[in-house]
DNA sequence: ACCGAGCCTTGATTTGCATCAAGGCACGCG
DNA sequence: CGCGTGCCTTGATGCAAATCAAGGCTCGGT
């Protein structure tokens, strides 16, 4: 990669400063440290489908969500791609690939245009010597990204599609569990939802079809208006 | 909790710093490093069913098996419980309460009388930030948890419970793949092993049964026989 | 040795979701 | 404009595993 004229190269690292301020990872960093940081990072763009990285891949370090988003997944021996997780701005991700697991363990895909950050992984290694502080930071992220795998699996076996469903819908608006009626926009497609959800579209749509028979939601395209927040708050709690 | 005489307490570190070695977080760290950490370890027994924590409880610390074996579970809002995995010497767990993460995101209960050693957050914390390269140790650690949860993720979804145990099977015993046959002996009840692999254990006898049939293994109490190791090993890539 | 509790097995039935199938709707492109 | 492709919905059917049920086995305790 050939490095810009020096004028856009700085506005260049200003603005992948400014983003990294945004994730938790960073948001503490005294600015040398956020300026070290960003020397060694690149801009990724992305188009809709498109790979940022396939399972198995070595990687090049780890990536910091700048617009857009990318789902996290894995396929099985027969085809079946079952969705991790999806990131968006300001999240981080792949920090697993920093330390001993070198190669990706699952496959990111953009769902939409997008921009990552890559944080390249050796600097940010030595990076780390030098501010032990930086690693507890990167610890956190991680735990926080194993506490909501351990959740997702409890999810997948032990709850079924109507409370996981109504449990999302809650997440997205915490204030609808009091009376007034609040409208989702939904940033995904339903079917990267249903993936999300770990079920097939078809389930989802049913399950749609369900809460708004029981009154508890109306649903145009991609927008949802919650009517019953108690109700549906209600349904989660099963 | 009271010291022990110099003598025996002495003997007490030595024993931790041992077991500590064990595991891959220590492994690599100078004998001086590791004393620093064994000085800051309790060591924690436990009877079979006893409770090492609870989900949601404030975390005292992460924890290094010694002996025995522990199990992570997380029980749903209606009861059902759901194992997340199973810790047995010299595997770490709990590392995620070190960072963000304050309160337990699991119940730990031991499977058998056991041993854990306890490792203290605060004074670990501050060894950290003296000893950075520990970091990226504990960054592997948590890494390798974290490709296992998705796997497991994965492999709940996607894999029937067929293609799971023939999996879990090879897994015991690599050699089993060539010919030779091979002897199993269950580390854990029946009910463990099914609860790990996430059926219930009236589901994994019936799978038993059906390898059994196929003439693939054979079963008497807590040992199995791999006898068609090569066919095993095919059920496992679908 | 006996007894009871928990574990394991096997059978019958239920169920939650996937799969297969078909039709409607919307958007981008020629 | 019209057409196709992909997304969404709804219906019918299939299936893996859960649940319910019952009997046998094992092992620890009195």
């Amino acid at each position: 990669m050939q490095s810009a004229p020096a004028g856009l190269g700085s506005l260049r690292q200003a603005a992948i400063s400014a983003t990294l301020r945004q994730s938790r990872l960073f948001s503490s960093l005294s600015p040398a440290d956020l300026a070290l940081v960003a020397e060694g990072c690149s801009l990724r763009g992305l188009q809709r489908g498109e790979m940022l990285f396939r399972e198995g891949e070595k990687s090049e370090g780890f990536y910091v969500m700048q617009t857009g988003s990318v789902s996290i997944y894995k396929v099985t021996p027969d085809g079946r791609e079952q969705i991790i997780c999806v990131f968006r701005p300001p999240e981080s991700f792949a920090e697993v690939t920093l330390a001993t697991v070198e190669t990706y363990p699952a496959n990111g895909m953009a769902l939409e245009p997008s921009q990552v950050i890559v944080v390249n992984k050796a600097r940010f290694r030595d990076l780390i010597r030098r501010q032990p502080e930086l690693s507890l930071h990167m610890l956190g992220s991680m735990s926080l990204h194993l506490k909501h795998l351990v959740q997702s699996l409890q999810d997948i076996k032990g709850r079924q599609i109507e409370h996981r469903l109504a449990e999302w819908l809650m997440q997205q608006s915490p204030a609808a569990a009091l009376g007034c009626p609040v409208e989702i926009q939904l940033q995904v497609s339903k079917k990267v939802l249903a993936g999300q959800l770990g079920v097939t579209s078809e389930t989802l749509s049913r399950t749609f079809a369900r809460f708004r028979a029981e009154g508890l939601i109306q649903v145009k395209g991609a927008s949802i208006r919650i009517v019953d927040g108690a109700k549906l708050s209600a349904y989660r709690n099963v």
